[in-house]
Order: structure tokens, then sequence, then C-alpha cells
DNA sequence: TGTACATCAGTGAACGCGCGTTCACTGATGTAC
DNA sequence: TGTACATCAGTGAACGCGCGTTCACTGATGTAC
């Protein structure tokens, strides 16, 4: 047959994608390497060729993961933009979230079953958590701001968890605007000085 | 070697016991018949005499986890009684709890893998859930109780969940913390007629 | 109450399957001259 | 620029292992007389 190198650059990210947004749907132990090396259009025998072992490939999809979250979030991050709390709240808070966790917050759709899994990933994740954290602190303001963020930051991901779970649509919606409200009414903004 | 009746429902209720608080530590996938059949003191052949597969034992032993099941907040719903707000936030904001999934709450253990889970054992979280609202409503009170509950459930959820992945302990601890102070800052409670 | 038989909880070997991993091989790509 | 060889990305068969499930068998329990 006969590959070129950037031929395989190219597949290790298409291979990374996929992962990434694979464990975020139906998480970290679906992964099979067979159908992940199929669904990049290569057979599973190249997979070594790519990563030393599965427990790799896993911890390098969570990394990647973090990139495919949350768009509208990581747009914001990114820009460095000064958003507003409830910019914060409704990039985070909705229906959209809650249907498509593929391109959704790694941090959420990991942190159920990420209790047992290896220390590195559980690393990453904390490290995402945080990230996003001090992008909300800034939406909040003032001296706690850090503290309150990591509360709200908990309850989006409680929120998003819960609602993808429950078998009652309704009532799923119903979690996030409650959320919504509840922050609203809690957090008290505070103006920076930019 | 003989058994009775009496030994096999003792049995029975031991493996339903060890599954429903193993889910909980390690997940839904964790279940391993042979593990599990050898821990209740049998050998794995005896596991089809107990329940036909091991999708039937996964969604028995998620109703069995709702038992084992956060015993401070279980003890109070049983006995009838009409706690604060404080009293059911602290029932269920506890490190011990963040520590001891086993004997936690089964929606919070499950909440991130029961995703891709089949639909019966949704249905079992969905209506355990709902269960732990109306308690929680109680304790708030006002038209809107309900609807509020949901959101202080998915909050304590997000909280527990998060501080069980992050793997730093002072962070974990602190997101418990706050999380409180975010909840008692938010839900202005109203006291009932009795 | 005692005997004889049927029941059935549990045993442990066996089976099939999927999965992670290995490896000899292929053949175009990339390199050295 | 052209030729000759080395490199290396990918292939696909094979392996070992663990797991869910089945089943012929065992022997005390439970029952019928």
């Amino acid at each position: 047959m006969g590959y070129s190198r950037a031929q395989k650059v190219q597949g290790h990210e298409k291979i990374l994608d996929i992962a990434g947004r694979q464990i975020k749907e139906r998480g970290l132990e679906s992964l099979s390497i067979d159908a992940l090396m199929k669904k990049a259009g290569l057979t599973k025998g190249a997979f070594y060729g790519h990563f030393a072992s599965r427990d790799e490939l896993v911890l390098e999809a969570t990394r990647e993961a973090r990139k495919s979250g949350n768009a509208v979030l990581n747009s914001l991050i990114k820009n460095g933009v000064h958003p507003s709390f409830e910019t914060v709240i409704d990039a985070y808070l909705n229906w959209q979230h809650v249907v498509n966790p593929g391109y959704g917050c790694a941090v959420c759709a990991l942190a159920g079953e990420a209790k047992s899994a290896p220390e590195s990933v559980k690393a990453e994740l904390t490290d995402n958590f945080e990230n996003q954290v001090r992008f909300i602190a800034k939406s909040i303001g003032g001296k706690r701001a850090i503290e309150q963020a990591r509360a709200v930051m908990s309850a989006f991901i409680g929120a998003i968890s819960i609602a993808r779970t429950l078998s009652d649509e309704t009532l799923a919606k119903s979690i996030v605007t409650e959320t919504r409200n509840l922050l609203l009414q809690s957090v008290k903004t505070v103006p920076t000085s930019r």
C-alpha cells in the first residue's frame, strides 16, 4: 500500500478527534480500538503505530475532548472577552449541551465515570475544570469570585449530567432552566474596573 | 452439597447488596459475575439461578443501590420528619458522602454513566431523583418548592460527582463547602404551617 | 415418625465471543548517491 | 534528474485472556406416603 508521513499526521488527528467525541458520548470504556480505527478509515493493526496502548489513547482522547468541548464557551475563553455572568450561564446551560455531549464540556461528560480512571485522566479533568472556573470567575468578580465560580461550575455539571440521565425530557429541560434561575439568584456579580 | 431455600434467599440478598454498593463504587460496567459471586461466597454457575442475565442484575442492583444510599437522608425520609433546609444540605453535602460512594446516593454515583444504560435503569434513577426532590422540597416550602428542589438536587449531584473526580483533595473539599454556601444564599425557605 | 423419592441450589468445566495486543509482511514514500 | 535502497504506515491473521452464558452433574433439602 504505502502511506505518506502527512497522511499519518492526518490519520492521527482523525483518530483523536473521533475518540475525543466518543468518550464524551458513550464513555471511556466504550472506546473499542477496532471500531475506532474503522471509523478513522484504517485497520486496528495500525493503532499501535499511533499509540503505545489503549490507556495512552484514553488519556490523549481526554485532552482532545477539551478542544471539541462547548464551542460557545471555548470561543469566549479564546477571545479573551469579559462576558457577563448571564452570558456564561447561557453558554453552558442550554439544551444543545444536554443533547450533544460529543461537542460539549469534557469535565461534564466524564465526571461520572472518571472516578475509577487513571490519575492522569483525573489530573487532565481537574485542569480543565479549573480553567473553566477561572473564566466563570471573571464574569462574577469580587474577592471570592474563584470560590463561587467553583460552586457554579459544579452546579453546571450536575444540571447537564442529570438532565442527560433522566428518562423524562420535560423534567430534564426544567432542570436546566431551574438551575439557571437558582444561579442567577444566588450569585451577586461585582462589576470590575476592567 | 445441598442448600436450603432459606439459604438461597440469604444468598440472593447478599449478591444484591454487594452489587448495589459496587456499581456505586466502581460503575455499572465494573460488575463482573465471577467476582461478584465469589464475594457472595458462591461460584459463578449459581448466578443464573438468581438472575436471568447480567442486564437483569444491573437493573436490580440499581434498585438495591437506593436502599444502601445516603443513610442520613434515607432515615430522615423514612421517619417522615420535616427537616430544615440546612439539615438536608448537611445530610447530602458532606465529605463522607464524597469518599463513600457505596453507601451514598445512587443517582449521584450513576448519573455520569447511566447516559448509555438501558431505559429501565434510567427510569429507576429518575424515580429515585424525584423521590429525593420531593423530600428536599418539603424543607424549602412555598409555591415553587419542587422546581427549586430539582435545581438543588442537581447542584448536590454536581458537587459530589466532581469532588470525587478531582485529583486535588483540597479543591474537592472546597467544592463541597462552596456549594453549601451557594445554596444557602440562593434558596429562601418558606416556613410551612405544618 | 420413618422411609423413599423428587426437587433444586450450587458446582465447575466448557463454549463462544470480543477485545487488546503482536507480528511477519507489503508496497509506496522518502532519501542517498 | 534518475536510479536503488531503506524506511515505515498500514494490513490482516493470530494469540491469549476475561467474560457472560450453558449444562451435566451432585447431594442435601423438602415432600409424599
